[in-house]
DNA sequence: TCTTGAACCTCTAGCTGCTAGAGCATGTAT
DNA sequence: ATACATGCTCTAGCAGCTAGAGGTTCAAGA
């Protein structure tokens, strides 16, 4: 039987974050004592972990949702997890060159940059005009 | 004279949120016809452009702002902007190993995967076990 | 048994950077 | 004069937490 602050700390999660956890309905309201704490079995461990690491993997929590369902189901094809698995190998892939594209241009900024002052700063003047820029970068909405 | 519809067409933004940037002081408050609605000049198509840009690059709005302070001010010393630059492109760089990260994990997952039953499946096993895992992959906080 | 104090509880609000919608006013072209 | 695209303000919402206020419970030591 733990409490929310040792299931917390076993899985390097905060405990607010496991109560926002149970409240939008990703982790299961758990038993409580007679005082109305939350007390947690080893299955809530394993789904907390589970959860967690999915986040490391950087999968959404819509996607973790799905994931976890599948995961319930044992006879199920496995088709579907390694879709949601494989989207988000192409999303980190995709976020992979649009930061890549990133790293030229920043890079070529500071290069440039011949550390006198702002009013022919190589930086300032970069941002001020896109046309002098390589590369098609774009992080918004990355 | 811009139309707020006008300066935002042209600068590839909503009109939402060029009037988001006013609010948040982003932007300055530019006159207004009788009539109370917002007409621009070509330095506010400047400015906006250039937070543009910036955010396509991946600055945060405080960075903006300070390099806008940084644009205005042109016998100040450039190190400042360049420091900033500097900051971004670190952090870019983060990001970028971080996802590597992930996408050797990823790409291990899915490759591994069977293609059989959710009950043995590569995928869900994995994100059961992160001692599964051969890098120190964490998205959480990138 | 009593007392302390760390850890728990709920609730609300805030973070970034927008975006959407309701409900109404303005501006411009015909 | 009228239509209607565009403008206005205001509020609320998105992801995924995080922090704080103000109060209660639990477990260990005296």
């Amino acid at each position: 039987m733990l409490t929310i602050g040792a299931l917390a700390k076993k899985t390097g999660t905060k405990v607010q974050t496991v109560r926002y956890y149970e409240q939008i309905g990703l982790m299961p309201e758990p038993g409580r004592t007679e005082g109305g704490q939350r007390r947690y079995h080893t299955a809530e461990l394993d789904r907390l972990s589970f959860i967690r690491h999915s986040r490391q993997l950087g999968f959404t929590l819509d996607a973790i949702r799905e994931l976890l369902k599948l995961s319930d189901q044992p006879d199920k094809s496995c088709h579907e997890a390694d879709e949601i698995a494989q989207r988000q190998l192409n999303q980190v892939e995709q976020r992979i060159s649009r930061l890549e594209a990133l790293r030229k241009e920043l890079k070529r900024m500071v290069k440039e940059c011949s550390g006198g002052h702002t009013g022919d700063c190589r930086v300032l003047e970069v941002l001020r005009d896109h046309s002098e820029c390589l590369t098609d970068h774009n992080e918004i909405g990355a």
